[in-house]
DNA sequence: CTAGGGTTAG
């Protein structure tokens, strides 16, 4: 079996029909040895389409090539299951022989043969050919139209789809007589599959409310694709209430209603529900399920829960899954563990580009770029072509480590190379880099000189380098698209007065201040998350609200004093309100790491390392602190924060103070 | 006697 998929996933242009790709076997023969007529056309579709439908593609264009070289001529139920193997397998040259092998025969107008081509088309990335086959059916059903609407959704041209969908109701209010032209539950699935594509609030309210009108409300998929819907464009508390509302949950739901929570951060309620789904009783966890509970433990660094889920996989022998393999990888490496999933990656037997991607990214954010890059020229050597996002996570994972040489080249030949035209992601990374690395001015060249639009993040960079270069005027410009492009946002106010700061202007950074002030602007507030036995406890600055918090509060005390011992003077300039000399030095003390870090300590033996996340990104003094935490208590500390990981050990970190 | 949808990973 494997022989036979080996030249599909790299691609080689063969076919059923010139060069035996799929020739017989002994299996599909001994298949045959059950029917009474190996001359019927019947009995050979019979297994064809036993074969297709139970996801043996390969074996079931084995069967189609077999009853090709009987010179069987296959007939209008034949050729579907065939196409729709060829789709499964995402073999677009099969999928054209089968298409001129159907022309051949005269059955392109046939509504089962040109739906399934529209199908395996779309899912090959093909839509040009797919439309050609929609526009010229004469008499086009529910059917046609769902797998073209479908087939636009599927290669992320949601808008095409809504626009296709409008066109489908004035052929349903002109053919009103015709029952085969009329909107049904599957074609309102792949509509509000389209919304949340276009995670457009306004378009979800109007399907809905489409949807309610037409009756298909209780339908279980109509109700998951509108709960996807929703949650896309942000909504979750209309998310949640669809899934209240539902009257039949299979699997299906539970498991969107997870993933919902999970890809949004609320890893809390995503693993309370999974708790639920498991107490409930009637609904049967899978890999989907675990897929999506596993990302709620990454976000969240809860690496028990996580473990257990990874206990649970092997269980069900889901190891080999790939989409499960992948989130393995995830979690482990978000929850400081490089090593474990450095383990789960090695053990994987089926590794895609997602995969490979994970583990480069994962290096990258611990700052271990070499062996990122080393992954990286393994995947290419494997014959696994990286994709836009494998080019991100190589470029920020030189970008965490400064490697600016390396990451220059593989920007300037992921097109040529690969025909990966650069995005915003990329373009992120290396002005990131360049700004680092003191060539504040050429980053800017690089942006005037973008193809695509620059966004908060190309900006955001800039910004930053011009803080740690000293660039006032560079700053100023990079932060005036700033306040366009994210008002809200107070930490580009804050940045610029700091940059104001350091360069004595006082008048500015008064300034800033009364705007900041005028427009109500508030710090996002910060906090930290720390697992101790299994349980994930949260911190926010100045926080009271733990049960420990006083015993914390002395702790860190007594820490501060050994600190002091060892020469530490806080560097305030990481605080920015208006608040005395004094009062900068204790919010600086009660920053959410630290009392993470003091409870830490205090609730774990010697020796044991600890691990915390934060979400906004760990501020200077912070980072200063927890380096001479490691020293002085002999601690290893590992700290994730919004963008990278920070090891810290015997007084030093691994991103060698450049983060 | 054949065709279309909704959930998971980077």
């Amino acid at each position: 079996m494997n022989e036979v998929i080996t030249p599909i996933a790299r691609g080689a242009p063969s076919s059923i029909f010139f060069r035996n790709r799929y020739s017989t076997n002994a299996n599909v023969v001994s298949l045959f040895s059950k029917y009474v007529d190996r001359t019927n056309v019947w009995s050979w579709n019979s297994v064809i389409g036993e074969l297709a439908r139970g996801g043996d593609s390969v074996e079931a264009l084995q069967a189609f090539a077999s009853m090709r070289k009987a010179s069987l001529k296959p007939n209008r139920s034949t050729f579907p299951c065939a196409i729709k193997s060829c789709s499964a397998l995402l073999d677009l040259f099969s999928g054209k022989q089968a298409h001129q092998q159907a022309l051949k025969f005269g059955y392109e107008p046939d509504l089962f043969v040109s739906s399934a081509l529209i199908d395996m088309y779309c899912k090959c990335g093909d839509l040009g050919d797919a439309r050609k086959v929609f526009d010229v059916i004469p008499q086009k059903n529910v059917v046609s139209w769902t797998s073209m609407i479908a087939g636009y959704v599927q290669n992320d041209e949601g808008r095409e789809a809504l626009s296709l969908f409008k066109k489908f109701l004035v052929e349903e209010s002109e053919c009103a007589r015709d029952a085969e032209v009329f909107v049904d539950s599957v074609a309102m699935t792949s509509v509000l599959s389209a919304c949340s594509h276009a995670s457009n609030e306004v378009t979800t309210k109007g399907v809905h409310g489409f949807v309610v009108k037409r009756g298909f409300y209780g339908v279980v998929g109509v109700g998951n694709a509108l709960m996807d819907a929703y949650a896309k464009c942000g909504k979750l508390a209309a998310s949640r209430k669809v899934f209240d509302e539902m009257t039949e949950r299979d699997d299906f739901s539970w498991n969107s209603m997870i993933a919902v929570y999970a890809q949004n951060g609320d890893a809390a309620e995503a693993l309370q529900l999974f708790a639920n789904m498991i107490k409930d009783g009637d609904s049967d966890y899978n890999a989907v399920t675990l897929s999506a509970a596993l990302l709620a433990c990454a976000c969240s660094g809860a690496l028990r829960a996580g473990k257990c889920i990874h206990d649970q996989v092997m269980k069900m022998d889901l190891e080999d899954n790939v989409i499960v393999g992948t989130s393995i990888i995830d979690m482990y490496y978000k929850c400081g563990r490089v090593e474990m999933a450095w383990r789960a990656f090695d053990r994987m037997r089926d590794k895609n580009v997602r995969t490979w991607t994970a583990m480069i990214a994962g290096y990258g954010m611990h700052g271990r770029a070499r062996e990122a890059l080393e992954v990286f020229y393994e995947m290419i050597r494997t014959g696994v072509r990286p994709n836009y996002v494998t080019f991100v996570s190589v470029l920020a994972a030189c970008s965490h480590a400064g490697l600016v040489d390396e990451a220059w080249r593989w920007f300037s030949s992921m097109f040529h190379e690969y025909n990966i035209e650069p995005g915003i992601e990329h373009y992120g990374c290396i002005v990131d880099l360049l700004g680092r690395a003191g060539y504040v001015s050429k980053a800017y060249e690089l942006i005037n000189g973008m193809k695509v639009k620059p966004d908060f993040v190309v900006w955001g960079s800039l910004l930053g380098a011009c803080r740690t270069h000293n660039n006032v005027e560079l700053a100023e410009l990079a932060a005036r698209k700033l306040f366009e492009l994210d008002p809200d946002n107070c930490g580009y106010y804050v940045l610029l007065c700091n940059i104001y700061a350091d360069a004595e202007r006082w008048e500015d950074v008064e300034r800033m201040r009364t705007i900041m002030n005028g427009r109500g602007l508030v710090k996002t507030p910060g906090y930290s998350l720390v697992e101790l036995k299994g349980r994930v406890h949260m911190f926010s600055v100045g926080d009271k609200g733990h049960p420990q918090h006083e015993r914390i509060y002395e702790y860190l005390e007594k820490i501060y004093v050994k600190l002091k011992q060892a020469g530490y003077l806080p560097n305030i300039t990481s605080v920015v309100h208006d608040v005395e000399h004094e009062e900068k030095e204790i919010t600086l003390q009660v920053h959410s790491e630290k009392l993470a870090v003091a409870f830490g300590i205090m609730n774990s033996a010697p020796g044991t390392v600890i691990h915390i996340i934060k979400n906004l990104r760990v501020c200077t003094d912070c980072h200063t602190v927890i380096k001479l935490i490691s020293k002085i208590f002999n601690r290893e500390i590992v700290v994730r924060d919004a963008k990278r990981f920070h090891h810290f050990r015997n007084g030093l970190c691994s991103c060698g103070d450049y983060w």
